[in-house]
DNA sequence: AGCTATTTCGCAACCGGTTTCGTAAATAAA
DNA sequence: TTTATTTACGAAACCGGTTGCGAAATAGCT
């Protein structure tokens, strides 16, 4: 049995197509006698109109895309909620990509959506995006992209964010405060923008307490957490070793635990560690961790919503509006030596 | 500019429209010369083929759905991963739907598919789906559903699991070698396959041993951490309060930590814990955590695979089968006291 | 009643590819 | 050279809805 069309539905009640059609759309052509006889039949043979040809035909997909490095990520994970919560609100399907952190994969991503797949874009970029053409093609093609979180900022369209370097800066002196004297900041990428405004606000701090942040207290990880650990456990056996590390993403956390665990050193006695992290474990680390959370899920809405107001509006000028969501700083045992609820 | 069409490539060309196509199908009516000559001029005009002009005719999507309770759990998380990186390699791409453990969500998602949005869907059920109805509705009109570590497994098609009740003998046996005389099992649903199968599991392994599972020592949790966390309190402070603790869910373990915190009570000492978990946290927390780890981008892959598969041979009879993916118990100080690596 | 305005619906073109079928030219077979 | 095949391409129907426009039916008005 071929699945029932409008054609079908339009027969078995005498009507033409075009009127049920535009029961559908909810005309004022038609009256309203018959558009409960059209839609009391169509939910008796359970009919549901094929979206493929309505979006052929109206060129719209109600479809948007989600373009992400991963989604191991626990930030990416509440995101995801974020998004599909408004997107389900608004009637949307949402499609997801991941780039695996791989500037070719995420251009051949985007490339695709030449094709009208979708009705816009939201992405967070790859680690290894070095320019954004790619995005801007897409723009001109009249599809709106929204960034959030890893964003590109010299793009000309709305960017999600968290404070990053407001956060940075409040870790820092949250370090600092606690009675460290030299600070090590943990990163993955010195492109990402997250990174380098994060690092830029533990400069500020730094600089604020007049202190100046030593080249070598900069330490790029990897994303293999073997060679992190060995990474953070050099890091702790320097001579002029840090009394205080920033981890700059969440998956870093591990690797300093495991490090000083190796040492023999203790948190936060020997070294106080905070990280940027969304894991729900971190009251329950031993010692606690003091975090900067994310707002993961409201970020994720507020990426679909502004996305889906570029798409109402739909000129091809988007303001390269930029918004912010707070991060909010836990502090706990790894940074206090207190411990708390 | 309107996004360029098969059409103006074809006048561009001088061409017909249905040569083009041709073209792009691989035809062998066209000529090798023509083929290169139409390819380079798409490459050069960027010509992308409108995916839904070709799904409405080839009746085909090159589109899966993954429907998930929700991503907010790192199992669910990492499958997906999984999902896509087989679903790439094939080239079809994945919508995202999200039930929030609503059945009539749930419902809702799945009725939407009957429209030809998706060739087949890819499942783990939510915590309230009672029956299958919507399911087997799915596959009589020919669009193949594979379940994956929540499983309906009343219903005809492929399964991918873990090996929950092994799993949970496994951990029972862990718990009892370990010198546990009695053991609680947490859980979040009693009608979820998989807790019911982990719960088989620990009763089986107590048999084993002359011992009998005190239905008192089932304890139900809830979705909000507060609560389990008093729950679990409760638990400890029985007279005949348990030495052991299987947490069957993820969620499930910030709360028995909290719980033992919140009374004093040493874990392994005075209680001994293990946890259904894919939590990377698991060897920083104190004490590391014993899980039993559900291999959730290799399930992922496989259940994206028997997707594949059952897309292939388009028939509607699929056969039951169950593709058990083993867990693996990683021994750690919450149950043996023994610090390791 | 006569005439215009409004309501309600059907016809047909259209969205952008896919596919069947027909045909002219090129090649092979007789 | 004639006939049978094969090769290479184009015309047109089709997938399943959407929409502009025209026409019939009904309502409103003098």
């Amino acid at each position: 049995m071929p699945n029932i069309s409008m054609k079908l539905l339009a027969k078995e009640l005498g009507l033409s197509l075009s009127t049920v059609s535009k029961v559908f759309t909810d005309s004022h052509e038609i009256s309203e006698q018959t558009k409960q006889k059209v839609l009391a039949m169509a939910k008796q043979l359970n009919y549901v109109p094929n979206p493929y040809a309505s979006s052929l035909r109206k060129r719209k997909s109600k479809t948007i895309a989600v373009v992400l490095p991963e989604v191991a990520d626990s930030f990416f994970s509440v995101a995801i909620n974020g998004i599909e919560s408004i997107a389900r609100e608004k009637g949307y399907h949402v499609l997801i990509y991941l780039t695996h952190e791989l500037f070719d994969r995420e251009q051949a991503i985007l490339a695709d959506f030449q094709s009208g797949r979708v009705d816009g874009v939201l992405i967070s970029v790859s680690n290894g995006t070095t320019n954004d053409s790619h995005i801007n093609d897409m723009m001109q093609r009249g599809i709106p992209v929204v960034f959030f979180d890893r964003v590109c900022e010299e793009t000309a369209t709305t960017r999600i964010t968290t404070n990053d370097r407001e956060s940075g800066r409040l870790a820092t002196q949250h370090l600092l405060e606690n009675g460290c004297k030299r600070i090590a900041f943990l990163t993955l990428s010195e492109s990402l923008s997250i990174s380098r405004n994060r690092l830029d606000g533990c400069r500020q701090a730094l600089a604020a307490h007049r202190l100046i942040f030593q080249e070598n207290d900069l330490v790029l990880c990897t994303d293999k957490d073997a060679d992190n650990r060995d990474i953070i456990k050099r890091l702790l056996q320097r001579k002029d070793r840090p009394d205080g590390i920033i981890a700059s993403v969440e998956k870093l956390t591990a690797g300093v635990y495991l490090a000083c665990r190796d040492l023999k050193m203790v948190i936060p006695k020997d070294v106080k560690v905070i990280s940027f992290s969304n894991q729900s474990t971190a009251p329950i680390l031993n010692p606690s961790l003091t975090t900067i959370t994310q707002p993961a899920f409201e970020m994720g809405k507020a990426a679909a919503a502004a996305l889906f107001n570029n798409l109402k509006r739909n000129n091809q000028q988007y303001k390269p509006e930029t918004i912010v969501v707070p991060s909010v700083l836990v502090p706990r045992e790894s940074t206090t030596g207190v411990h708390q609820g």
